[in-house]
DNA sequence: CGTACTTTCGGCAAGATCCG
DNA sequence: CGGATCTTGCCGAAAGTACG
């Protein structure tokens, strides 16, 4: 493009760590923004309006003074603080984006398992180990791999935990089972009462409505 | 080692957005 | 509404890399 020649224009010192001449051999950017923070870093990220406004009078008395070009050079220079100030943001976003894939893609390895080890013939189950191919590796794998070793234990986990699901499940159907046998017996206790007054009553009148529960 | 290609960085310009 | 800043695309320069 038709870009003035940078040595034109004021230094951006300002607003970089020194970037504004083309970077020497031995200069990292990378590694020399941490050392000279730049004075825009304590943003994180927006950048005030007071500074914005702050600027603006403090620029009104140099305003005057300076001419077209130079008010020209302000702007630019000004401008290439907002792109590094944008860059850093985009640069800041991208890291937490992958951060949080890299959270998030560990989150979902854990529930695989959870869910492997309670359900393990789940259908989303099935789509994970398509999609895993560290899974996919190991099903695939003979018996005799250390991977095949750490299927079966993991099986014999499944299963241990099974037996004590059904355990916990047996007391619970016992518990059930005797508590329905003590409520029969009061009723047929209640029916035998019943049944014993309504035949001595019976006896005396024959014609009494009885009560059928 | 020279060359072609890619990557990274930063400035510029134009339009969008914010705010007094 | 106007000015300051933000966002975005484009570009050039420098560094890095692959290859003959």
């Amino acid at each position: 493009m038709n870009s003035p020649p940078t040595q034109l224009l004021p230094p951006i010192s300002m607003f970089t760590t020194g970037l504004a001449s083309p970077p020497t051999t031995a200069f990292d950017p990378k590694k020399a923004m941490p050392i000279l923070p730049k004075p825009y870093e304590d943003h994180l990220f927006p950048y005030p309006a007071e500074l914005r406004r702050r600027s603006d009078s403090a620029q009104d008395s140099q305003k005057r003074v300076m001419t077209s070009e130079e008010v020209l050079a302000e702007k630019r220079r000004r401008n290439a603080g907002a792109s590094a100030r944008f860059r850093d943001r985009r640069k800041q976003r991208e890291r937490e984006l992958q951060e949080r894939c890299q959270g998030l893609e560990k989150r979902t390895q854990e529930l695989e398992d959870a869910l492997r080890f309670v359900c393990p013939d789940h259908p989303l189950l099935i789509n994970a180990n398509l999609n895993s191919p560290s899974e996919t590796s190991s099903s695939t794998s003979s018996p005799s791999t250390p991977s095949a070793s750490v299927d079966i234990l993991g099986r014999i986990n499944q299963l241990e935990q099974f037996i004590t699901r059904f355990r916990v499940e047996k007391q619970t159907d016992a518990k059930k089972l005797e508590e329905l046998e003590n409520e029969n017996k009061f009723l047929k206790s209640v029916l035998t009462t019943l049944t014993s007054k309504n035949g001595s009553q019976e006896q005396s009148a024959p014609n009494s409505p009885s009560s059928d529960v």
